[in-house]
DNA sequence: CATTCGCCTGGGAGCGCTCCCAAATTTTTT
DNA sequence: AAAAAATTTGGGAGCGCTCCCAGGCGAATG
């Protein structure tokens, strides 16, 4: 089945038919109706190869996350991000192609680019310094990133606001009376972890505190991370009495330390995390944590690729560079403590 | 840069550039390396869908998953059978896609299977009567399952013995003295999950067991559901001595309803788990399970598909059906209490 | 030495679309 | 009513490959 032959069911020619498919106003309503008819009769799908070779553009998007596939496919925050940019793809007619990395990075999404096999790429975090980065850039390839890249402005990024979210974070444990406030970052060699704890910095300098060097520990988000890092906390003299933690798996992880050392969340120690993802609102006690809708971001950064794809390099492609920011909110569960300090229910270890 | 290009500059026609990349033999040797350094020198990769399109075959295989994204994305099975699967890929110059399942199963990849986008497809446990499959069959688009099939030999497929390696595990424990085991079962609407009951039922009939129903308790292959499980098989008189679970998750999950009840194990009560996740060797104790050959299971059965579209339909294709059956092996650490039995070390709860 | 056979090589004919221009049709204007 | 303008349609020319057939060349054969 191909577009001359629903033409001729039609009675129209092979072009009309691309029109219609195509969403092309010049076409009679009349027509347009006929022949989509036709189309779905026959339930009929354009070939994908022949379009990509006419068209010059395929109609796929990469998705690169420069983490190891193990990694990808365990964290939970990854499937977010996969989910929002495949609904947006769909809702475009795109296709969503995760690039797993398994040689050099560089070889393999070189060769899908070269190939004529991708239209553009929707980059997640690198590391800092990733040398793939400009090297895309010196492609040419559409390129959107999640999350910032810092030095840069012009790669088009959607990012949520993690400094702001990590000063939010910090100020209500400010606000509930914390001074002895301790962190868990993210691994620094991403540019996110740096932000929550420049966040979280800020906010403590802004209440004239300075917090000591192993008040601040550094994981790598992973929950076992956290755990270990509160245990470090723990030892600390005088130890936190409460912890901001960068991500909502290791606050997890830092709830157990504490629980594992027979102290109770929030009563001893307080504890905050930062992505909201589900399981924050499940663990006992719930998690306070800061927003992240990582969805939306994934969502967001497919649709803007998808338009600029779709807009033809009229003005000049480097001026289109466009950065989304999306503010960080606070939900305030109770490991936090505030209405919680008097009336905690003991956690099952 | 194109293939006509490459000629011009290797001094031969377009159809030997071709021969060459297509590793044709019929081409000189000489000519063959000529043009070898020119495509290496020039970076030449030739484009994608003028190959499908003139080729009638796009080198794109689907893997299809039928669970929602946050499972896929969050059981490190499926990563290693991705990882597999996309290694076999690799190797062959085919892509892998993963078909993320957002609308109905049916639509979606009905419509990239009739947009010719996909050459085959692998399809990963379906659910029991999943309607899909036979809707794929009908179209005669080459499959290959990784799992098995009840009631269907005309399907290839990879597995692993799944009721073997349950048997062992069972009679590992018999072996090992106790007699009164319980098994925590996967989803029963899996045929895996089935097979590993039934090995488990097997061995115990043989050893002249009838196990009591509540000794059979079913999980989902979560973590959480072994706890479950494994708290409800705690108020069973008398409780089990010994507990195989048809997942690592799950026997991770009912060690730690065992400990949270203040038992240890396997001094009070022995595990068996089944898969050999790489946690398996990490918990404590260390648990006993079956060796299931995901990687290598997802490398064999994308190794078999493409295999399968790259031999001519010569003979008749419903001839060429292939099963094959990993034999399952048990790997012997601490859960099930061998040596361990006077020395345990006690667990950090 | 002419003939046959094998091995290489070149070029034509598409694959099923999109893009573009020109022709046909309709609508608006004068 | 004819002319001009706008709308709608048709078909040619590729996109960059693969497949196939015909032709060139040298070695082996009679």
């Amino acid at each position: 089945m191909t577009l001359e032959e629903i033409a001729r069911l039609a009675g129209c020619s092979r072009s009309t038919v691309s029109r219609v498919i195509n969403h092309d106003p010049n076409v009679r309503a009349e027509t347009r109706e006929r022949v989509w008819r036709i189309i779905k009769e026959q339930d009929f799908q354009p070939n994908l190869a022949a379009r990509a070779l006419a068209g010059r553009r395929s109609r796929v998007i990469g998705l690169v996350i420069p983490q190891p596939l193990s990694t990808i496919f365990t964290d939970p925050f990854f499937s977010m991000l996969i989910h929002g940019c495949a609904l947006a793809c769909d809702e475009r007619g795109y296709y969503l192609m995760l690039s797993l990395v398994l040689r050099q990075a560089n070889d393999t999404y070189h060769w899908l680019i070269r190939a004529r096999h991708l239209d553009g790429l929707l980059l997640a975090p690198p590391l800092i310094n990733d040398p793939f980065v400009p090297h895309l850039l010196d492609k040419r390839l559409p390129l959107v990133m999640i999350g910032r890249i810092p030095g840069r402005t012009d790669i088009s990024t959607v990012n949520i606001d993690n400094i702001k979210g990590a000063s939010l974070a910090t100020q209500h444990l400010l606000k509930l009376g914390y001074t002895r406030i301790a962190t868990i970052t993210g691994a620094l060699n991403l540019v996110g972890a740096l932000d929550r704890l420049e966040g979280y910095l800020c906010a403590l300098r802004e209440a004239g505190i300075e917090p000591p060097s192993e008040y601040i520990q550094e994981g790598d988000w992973s929950e076992a991370s956290g755990r270990r890092a509160m245990e470090c906390l723990l030892q600390a003299t005088p130890p936190p009495e409460a912890v901001f933690a960068a991500s909502d798996s290791m606050a997890i992880g830092a709830m157990k330390a504490i629980q594992a050392a027979g102290l109770m969340v929030p009563n001893d120690i307080a504890v905050v995390g930062f992505d909201d993802m589900p399981v924050a609102a499940t663990v006992d006690p719930p998690l306070t944590t800061v927003h992240h809708p990582i969805e939306r971001i994934g969502f967001l950064a497919a649709s803007m690729l998808i338009e600029k794809l779709e807009t033809p390099p009229t003005q000049a492609s480097w001026a289109n560079v466009q950065h989304i920011v999306l503010p960080a909110r606070l939900v305030i569960r109770m490991s936090c403590g505030q209405a919680l300090r008097c009336s905690a229910h003991p956690t099952d270890v």
